[in-house]
DNA sequence: ATTCATCTAGGT
DNA sequence: CCTAGATGAATT
């Protein structure tokens, strides 16, 4: 064979690959040789099994190296720009994962047979913004809401937190673009997620709704990016690695495309109230006098939610879960009644009335959950079973009791509160949403978590209820104050005006009630509170975390990882500081023991300091930057 | 990560 | 002696 020696490919290959791994090297030959050129797709041998890659780099064999050739260039046009593959190396370095993850992420529906009659075009230089535009797009109704998509023009991604969100957002363009529309989402099938890559490829004006997959794409040129429903939780990958928040990474596509990035909500997060209130970012509405985003309004006026207060003894005495002023109001009505719950199951905990004693697990230290078929309480997280005793096992009083509740147990209580024989229909949702359940004639009541949300219709529904709004508020996470803000604001947002919104709480002094006529007060109070904590987005936040096999190793190895850090941070910067180690919550989970440390860090473009301060991580340790919680893993 | 080879306990 | 499952090394 004829081998070309003095060039080495720095590949890529598409196929999932530990952190380690980036670039691996292959030689070409002679025929190949002048046609070769960074960012192309190729077909390499890799493990003994023909997959593709991409040329990374093209560099000398001054060692004159053997190695395995390249076995063809699938496309002589590149597949990505060297721009673009900057950025997914970058990524990768930030995100600890191997540049590999974040390239399957742009090509991941490459099928072997079609390739070949892709046609790729050659990219013409774009026309570049002088300078980008960053804009708030604040909304209040559906009509607001639909003149942010009026006047798109060609190529614009929006991300949407959720699936079901896509066809939403479809639906508010006008009629002609619809039909330029491409979607994205997991869900897709290969043979979909093929056609409309393709599609993005090929056209040179398109509109991409997806979800924060679809960042990731490769597109030819961006006008413009929307972030929509900008506070929504699920645009970070917070269950997945790599994790990233998609509006971390939007601004990361901005500088690459130099586009417009728009975050846009009807309710918007606490840290783009401070961008807004700091002039950082610019917003479509006035602010008053006083500097406030958001109008006041009476505490009478009528459609406002109104706060129930239920006492802990209103709850153990009565052995109940609504006040009487609720069963009232859920006795009363005639259209659909929405209640809302944080978290499914029967029971999250066992308490005792008299000691406060609480049942958990002795691995994890988390409360143990009632099982109500088996009588028995378990932990979630590893095998860990118990019958229920009737007493307290600490001061054998008889009074254990269960505090909070899931969807189960409001759903045998609603059932005794209406008598089953009567007009309407009681529907438990979870995440598995059955849509024919709903009936038409049929008064429904739905009782749900935030999974429901999709599937409530608004214009039929006159009650609203929030039941344990008290457990969500007692989540030990800095966030958890601004999700509950959101979701409320998420019901202001869709329910009718003529509807109830009733709020059961033991904490009506609470800030977040006090801040429904005045919605400025949430944001600056819990934004003090972070500021004096320094917590994002005074500072930006990264936790690392480590699960080995005994407590003792990972605790040692998480101390060991801050002992170098230290040292290290003396060269990075003095903006960082080191929080931990602590252990997480839960510690024990997927038979792993969890550690953990965070890094705080105060300087105006903290993924610099990331990507030093990641050179001294070990292999073993994971990384989550801008995390939605600190304690679990 | 995933593959692929080697090792091991337990059964025939 | 065979085999399913476990363990571990290597990927250009």
């Amino acid at each position: 064979m004829n081998l070309y020696f003095d060039v080495i490919l720095k590949i890529i290959p598409l196929t999932r690959l530990p952190r380690a791994f980036s670039t691996f090297d292959y030689q070409i030959n002679e025929e190949l040789k002048t046609s070769v050129e960074i960012g192309q797709l190729v077909k390499i041998s890799f493990r003994n099994k023909e997959i593709f890659g991409v040329i990374f780099d093209i560099e000398k064999n001054s060692e004159n190296e053997k190695l395995k050739c390249l076995i063809e260039i699938v496309n002589e046009i590149p597949i990505l720009n060297k721009k673009q593959l900057h950025l997914y190396i970058q990524l990768a370095e930030i995100y600890l994962v191997s540049p590999s993850t974040f390239l399957k992420m742009a090509l991941c529906p490459l099928q072997k047979r079609k390739l070949k009659k892709m046609i790729l075009k050659k990219e013409k230089p774009n026309i570049k913004k002088e300078k980008p535009n960053q804009e708030y797009y604040l909304y209040n109704s559906e009509h607001e809401h639909k003149k942010l998509y009026k006047n798109l023009k060609k190529t614009t991604l929006i991300i949407v937190p959720e699936i079901w969100k896509i066809e939403e957002i479809k639906k508010y363009l006008p009629q002609k673009l619809q039909t330029k529309v491409v979607t994205w989402y997991a869900e897709l099938s290969n043979k979909e997620k093929f056609e409309n890559w393709l599609q993005i490829k090929k056209e040179e004006e398109t509109i991409v709704i997806g979800t924060r997959n679809a960042l990731f794409l490769p597109f030819n040129n961006l006008d413009k990016v929307i972030i929509d429903y900008e506070h929504d939780e699920n645009l970070k990958s917070w269950d997945s690695s790599p994790k990233f928040q998609s509006k971390d990474i939007a601004k990361f596509l901005q500088k690459l495309y130099s586009c417009d990035l728009i975050f846009s909500s009807f309710s918007p997060s606490f840290e783009k109230y401070y961008e807004i209130s700091k002039g950082t970012i610019k917003i479509n509405k006035k602010m008053t006098k006083d500097r406030l985003l958001f109008k006041r309004k009476k505490i009478n006026e009528k459609n406002l939610p109104i706060i129930i207060n239920f006492t802990n003894k209103d709850f153990f005495k009565n052995k109940n879960i609504f006040s009487l002023e609720l069963e009232d109001k859920i006795k009363n009505s005639k259209e659909d009644v929405f209640i809302y719950l944080n978290r499914k199951g029967y029971a999250t905990s066992v308490t005792c009335m008299n000691c406060n004693f609480v049942e958990s697990d002795p691995l994890t230290g988390l409360p143990l959950i009632y099982k109500k078929e088996q009588n028995i309480l378990y932990s979630p997280y590893n095998n860990f079973i118990k019958p229920l005793s009737a007493t307290c096992p600490k001061c054998n009083s008889e009074l254990t009791k269960m505090y909070g509740y899931g969807t189960e147990l409001v759903e045998s209580e609603l059932k005794k509160l209406l008598n089953t024989n009567t007009n309407h229909n009681i529907i438990n949702i979870d995440k598995n949403t059955d849509l024919s359940k709903f009936s038409e004639d049929k008064q429904n009541i739905i009782i749900g978590t935030i999974a429901a949300f999709k599937s409530i219709n608004w214009m039929k529904t006159e009650l609203i209820v929030f039941l344990d709004i008290d457990r969500q508020l007692a989540i030990p996470e800095y966030l958890s104050t601004e999700n509950i803000w959101h979701n409320i604001q998420e019901v202001e947002y869709y329910r009718r005006t003529d509807s109830k919104f009733y709020i059961q709480s033991n904490k009506a002094e609470h800030t977040i009630f006090k801040s429904l006529g005045e919605k400025d007060r949430i944001y600056r109070t819990d934004l003090n509170n972070r500021q004096k904590l320094g917590l994002f987005p005074y500072k930006y936040i990264v936790k690392y975390y480590y699960g080995g096999d005994n407590e003792g190793q990972s605790k040692f190895q998480i101390e060991q990882t801050i002992k170098n850090l230290n040292l290290a941070l003396t060269k990075i910067s003095n903006n960082v500081t080191i929080l931990g180690p602590y252990e997480m919550q839960p510690k024990y989970f997927r038979r792993k023991y969890w550690y953990s440390f965070a890094i705080k860090i105060a300087e105006k473009n903290p993924f610099l300091v990331i990507r030093q301060i990641n050179q001294f991580i070990p292999g073993n340790h994971k990384i989550d930057p801008n995390p939605i919680s600190l304690l679990s893993p």
